[in-house]
DNA sequence: GTCTATATTTGGATAGAC
DNA sequence: GTCTATCCAAATATAGAC
């Protein structure tokens, strides 16, 4: 074994490369797949079959199913804190109701790909213990990140600073579900505009 | 057969006052392991272990474990419609404030005794189509309960009032989801608070 | 009308050939 | 490293005795 050591080094990398697209192909598949079918019919055997390669290979890349959703998620959540961040760094002391708008679009922007994941990673938070904990920091994160903006934005009056990010986060949050769940029950516009309203005059509010 | 119609006709009613009576039992058995074990994994061998009865007859009560909960849903949510009716009986001119206290309360206090089972009928609605049919169906009772209400109401001055009924009733919803979800993140009545304060600045601002 | 026992299905996961 | 063939567990639903 070894006995030609260029060919090894040279070797490494593209295996190491190839494999990596292969993790790509399957997490690609398992997206449309549970987004498809959702999380307990999205099956493992369609998974493979969509991302041609067989059961058994899939089996040398993630351990069992939930390891794909678990990083399905994972990647959802980091791509969407990273839009978040770079939609903040433009605008320092921008209206609050600017401030309000970035918010609920970068969440929207986030979910406009695929919008029935968010419904299968719903779904499925409850059950599975290591998502729970991921969806739960990532929620920690961007209430903390919300309470700094409300305490250092100079428009901002009212009395807990705490619970209204709670308030603006989950309130963001719910729009974007309900335009997921029923995307033509109401006109997306309008909803975001009087979303932002509420938010608005909540805070600022004498 | 029927040789004795007297003793036919004694029968027959005792027979179908028994027959709700396991009905009940199953629903409520039902009610308790799905919300212990979720949906997948409250099987319905569980179900009637913990009703009582055999598997067997379980089969007899409902033709299959989806119709179980569909009949649960149906309840809790016609059990909701007449607390939110008799709420408002009583006040035809109160605050609006008072009012999305009351509407608040009354979301609240009809998932009080079985939080987990609204986790369940969250995970398995966009899976079974009678079930989101009957969800629907009932939002958008309220959300047109909610539009006459805020029509009629003097202190409301919104731009767009079928939006704005659909916002509150998310909102509404919203809140009572997170407090199911994590019960403790945050306080419950502050919470309350904020969000009937957030309603209220929103529906009577200028 | 209720039970026990079991058929049937399904899908996650693994073994072993190549 | 990829495949096929299969194992195994779990859970729904049914058959048939009593």
């Amino acid at each position: 074994m070894a006995s030609d050591p260029h060919s090894l080094r040279a070797r490494k990398q593209p295996r190491q490369a190839r494999a990596e697209l292969t993790r790509q192909r399957i997490l690609a598949a398992a997206a449309h797949v549970f987004a498809e079918y959702g999380y307990a019919a999205g099956t493992t055997n369609r998974i493979a079959e969509r991302a041609r390669i067989s059961i058994g290979s899939l089996y040398q890349y993630y351990p069992n199913k939930d390891a794909i959703l678990l990083e399905l998620v994972n990647r959802h959540l980091d791509a969407g804190a990273v839009a978040l961040r770079e939609r903040q760094d433009g605008d320092p002391s921008d209206s609050l109701e600017a401030i309000m708008r970035g918010f609920v679009r970068a969440v929207i922007d986030n979910h406009l790909d695929d919008p029935k994941l968010l419904q299968v990673m719903m779904e499925q938070t409850p059950h599975a213990p290591e998502l729970t904990e991921r969806m739960a920091r990532h929620e920690w994160e961007r209430v903390a990140y919300t309470r700094e903006l409300l305490a250092s934005h100079p428009e901002v009056r009212v009395t807990d600073i705490e619970v209204a990010a709670h308030l603006v986060v989950s309130a963001v949050d719910m729009v974007v579900h309900r335009l997921v769940a029923a995307p033509l029950s109401v006109d997306a516009r309008r909803l975001e505009d009087e979303l932002v309203a509420m938010l608005t005059r909540y805070l600022t509010a004498a």
